[in-house]
DNA sequence: TTACCGATGCTCT
DNA sequence: GAGCATCGGTAAA
């Protein structure tokens, strides 16, 4: 079932992140569903975080969306090429939000394929966010869009893993953040085919 | 297997 | 004008 608005509103971004893993994300764009498992995610906690867009309480029209009541989206583009996929979460004015890095899929695959311009299922489908993104047919359009709704949502369909089956480790591709770039902000199933990066 | 590098455009200074 | 929360191809080993 659909995860509750309430749940968007845990302060603890961190905590969410960890949550999140092992939880079913869905879109529906176009009439096409898919979808599929979380399998890693890094939490961005608000603005104390050197290598979150909100650091500082920066507000501007990009960062705005981040600065909503959890329980909608965030999607912005990356080096003029990749949409990324960001779970707002906490109280209004508490910029946190959670970067979807990979899932593994389970509907529509055939959908995706043909959106990632691939002719036969390979990981690198959805590994990583810029390539979850696009197989989920995700874009800045639906920017701010709300989770309760039918575009895009997330499901708990009772799949968990232990703790000894995540691990904890530093985001990537924060060198510039500073100290804050150790922080162990990242989750993934540890030996996930879908799992961007340091995997083991 | 790892390592480099180009693509490409928006955001903020 | 500089700097990105990246990806995928190519090259070398």
């Amino acid at each position: 079932m659909k995860l509750p608005e309430f749940y968007y509103h845990n302060p603890d971004v961190v905590a969410l992140s960890r949550d999140l893993i092992g939880k079913y994300l869905f879109t529906c764009i176009d009439g096409d569903l898919t979808g599929g498992y979380i399998v890693e995610t890094e939490a961005y906690a608000g603005v104390i975080d050197r290598a979150s867009h909100a650091y500082g309480g920066r507000l501007t029209p990009r960062t705005q969306t981040m600065f909503a009541q959890g329980g909608v989206i965030y999607v912005y583009l990356c080096y003029g090429i990749h949409e990324m996929l960001n779970i707002v979460t906490s109280s209004e004015g508490q910029p946190h939000a959670i970067l979807i890095r990979a899932i593994q899929p389970t509907e529509g695959l055939d959908t995706m394929l043909a959106r990632r311009g691939m002719d036969k299922l390979k990981p690198n489908i959805t590994k990583g966010p810029g390539s979850v993104a696009k197989a989920m047919g995700i874009s800045r359009k639906i920017n701010a869009e709300s989770l309760q709704g039918d575009t895009v949502w997330i499901e708990d369909r009772g799949l968990t893993f232990a703790d000894e089956e995540v691990a904890a480790c530093p985001r990537i591709g924060v060198d510039y953040a500073g100290e804050d770039a150790l922080l162990p902000y990242r989750f993934y199933v540890k030996g996930n085919i879908y799992v961007s990066k340091p995997n083991k």
